[in-house]
DNA sequence: CTGAAAGCGCTTACAG
DNA sequence: CTGAAAGCGCTTACAG
């Protein structure tokens, strides 16, 4: 078994004080005498003494544990958002729980009742809605009562949270405008999955640019998917099927466009000579793809600060005044995957 | 502030019970009546009373949680090897806390001495080392010590420590064999980090293909990086200097071969038609890629849910018999970056 | 089957 | 500046 653990007791007892001077030496080194914190010190050493943060958590009713929700780890977009989260919270003297869900309401839920369980201050929600807790209804229409709580890179509709996000619909409007200034009229869009919230932005922000400029709006010209390279491949397979192949094909992430891409070169396309493409979210691979994808940058470290700076507001003073709308900057990256037509 | 917590005592009142019987009815159910049993759950339900795992596991001395050290998240190489750790980890009741160390020994130490603090139960070591803990000298040399602790992916050279991890010489070695059979004599290698274990094994392997094959070995023919895509490019850079431009490239991961591809495009040749290229890892962008890249496939899934396994059996019993070291399968994908040669 | 009591390791008002 | 004591929320031998 693991050696019996050594206490503040064992400490005290060496150093000759009480365990509440260890632990004032310990937690408040200016209000002990410069010899005593010398003696305390010294037993530290001597014994190895390491807090037991969980006891000290118990007893000050607090875990320095955030959860971030994550819908997928595996999935590159993340990764650079909770990197900025990471470096909020080691700041902050946070640690961040990364909560794979795969979208499953079970593993939700059972990372959201950590902070009923004291095991977490609170949540940051990537995954796009607000986890059911366990009494379930109760909760429901009493938000007061949720724990501290922030949303980022999707925003929650119907729920009064603090939010952090990019704008969607200008973005998804400014990559579609690159497109037709490019010389494009006959453009399609591959979606994400049709109840989401970035897909319900990333089209508005699609038609409303083709709208604009007065190109015909099909909504058979939408074809969704679920943010995947292999839904990128199965859309384009649909694509080809038309009768008049577009010129152009903006796509609601960079998976998916690499997807397209990879399917339109299968089938014996260029990209971008044939067909141009553009993504959104610029991850890391976008810039190395073949082609170099043009694409939406989302400022995804920014994201993951600024979220993690309201979360920690949040928990330390209840009254805190966070916005509830945080927009972050967001831009078109030019690269090759689009091409001028004459 | 937060409401004031709902304890098991507001529960054992409201059932009219003691606070030994709520926990029995809870924990153990079948040891208490079931008319007892009954008024509980019914306490339970109007109290909305959920469990406070942190006192619960501070009466306990465990903490229903481990850590994975994991280097860099934003390396899409660790995320289904996480996955396949988080499976079991559901499985058998645990949390995995994923740090992202950074490589940064004190991001390390932090981390690790969550075991000590009664954080955490157990570590994985996706790193390549023992992260140095507190007390530093003293721990050294007196291993039996140490948490519980299972490496996985990368060896950890003397150190005495369940270890999960394919074969990477063998691995290399089939690669570069793959080439030579496919006609190539001039093969040059992109390697990691020179200090890295990987770095080492699938040299190793690299040159013992070569030396099977009666190549000539030259260790001016070995680039160094740091499994990056710029790395590749950079390596790249160097290569297209030598005066004899090498039909074939081994890379020591997937990344290095995008990186290495994508400046080989850049400077005007084809892969493969002028350029063979093979990777390792089989990340999931490989076979998406331009050309789709021949790599080595680990099993990271498995390499996750292995080390979980031993790790969980570690932990509950301290006499636990592990293997030393587990080697999983690998196999060469043969995609189409790789061209026979006439 | 159930209760009273001790104790996990810590912190902090309260005295002095 | 320091100590004795209470208490965070839970579980479990020990009696009954």
């Amino acid at each position: 078994m693991r050696n019996r653990n050594i206490t503040i007791g064992d400490v005290a007892r060496l150093a000759g004080v009480s365990n509440a001077t260890v632990s004032r030496a310990l937690q408040k080194p200016d209000v002990v005498s410069e010899k005593t914190r010398e003696k305390v010190n010294a037993a530290v050493l001597e014994t190895g003494y390491t807090q037991n943060v969980m006891a000290r958590n118990l007893r000050l009713d607090r875990t320095g544990m955030v959860v971030a929700l994550v819908p997928d780890i595996s999935n590159p977009f993340f990764s650079e958002i909770l990197s900025g989260i990471e470096s909020v919270a080691t700041r902050e003297g946070y640690n961040v729980l990364i909560a794979n869900t795969n979208n499953d309401p079970a593993r939700e839920h059972i990372y959201a009742s950590y902070v009923q369980s004291n095991l977490a201050d609170g949540i940051l929600l990537l995954n796009g809605h607000v986890p059911v807790p366990n009494g379930a209804q109760k909760i429901i229409g009493d938000m007061s009562n949720l724990p501290p709580m922030v949303a980022l890179c999707e925003r929650i509709p119907n729920v009064d949270l603090p939010t952090v996000v990019i704008d969607n619909v200008d973005a998804a409007c400014l990559a579609t405008q690159h497109l037709i200034e490019m010389g494009h009229t006959n453009i399609v869009h591959v979606a994400g999955p049709i109840d989401n919230i970035l897909t319900k932005d990333r089209r508005d922000g699609f038609l409303s640019a083709l709208e604009n400029a007065g190109l015909a709006q099909n909504l058979s010209d939408i074809f969704y998917g679920d943010f995947t390279i292999n839904s990128g491949k199965q859309a384009f397979g649909k694509i080809n099927q038309k009768e008049a192949i577009p010129t152009a094909i903006f796509c609601a992430n960079d998976e998916i466009a690499m997807g397209v891409i990879s399917a339109a070169r299968e089938a014996g396309f260029s990209v971008p000579d044939d067909i141009s493409v553009v993504g959104f979210d610029d991850i890391e691979i976008a810039e190395h793809y073949y082609p170099t994808l043009t694409t939406i940058h989302q400022p995804r470290r920014q994201l993951g600060v600024v979220a993690m700076e309201q979360l920690v507001e949040l928990i330390s003073s209840a009254d805190a005044k966070i916005a509830d709308l945080t927009t972050l900057g967001s831009q078109l990256i030019i690269r090759k995957s689009v091409k001028k037509v004459e």
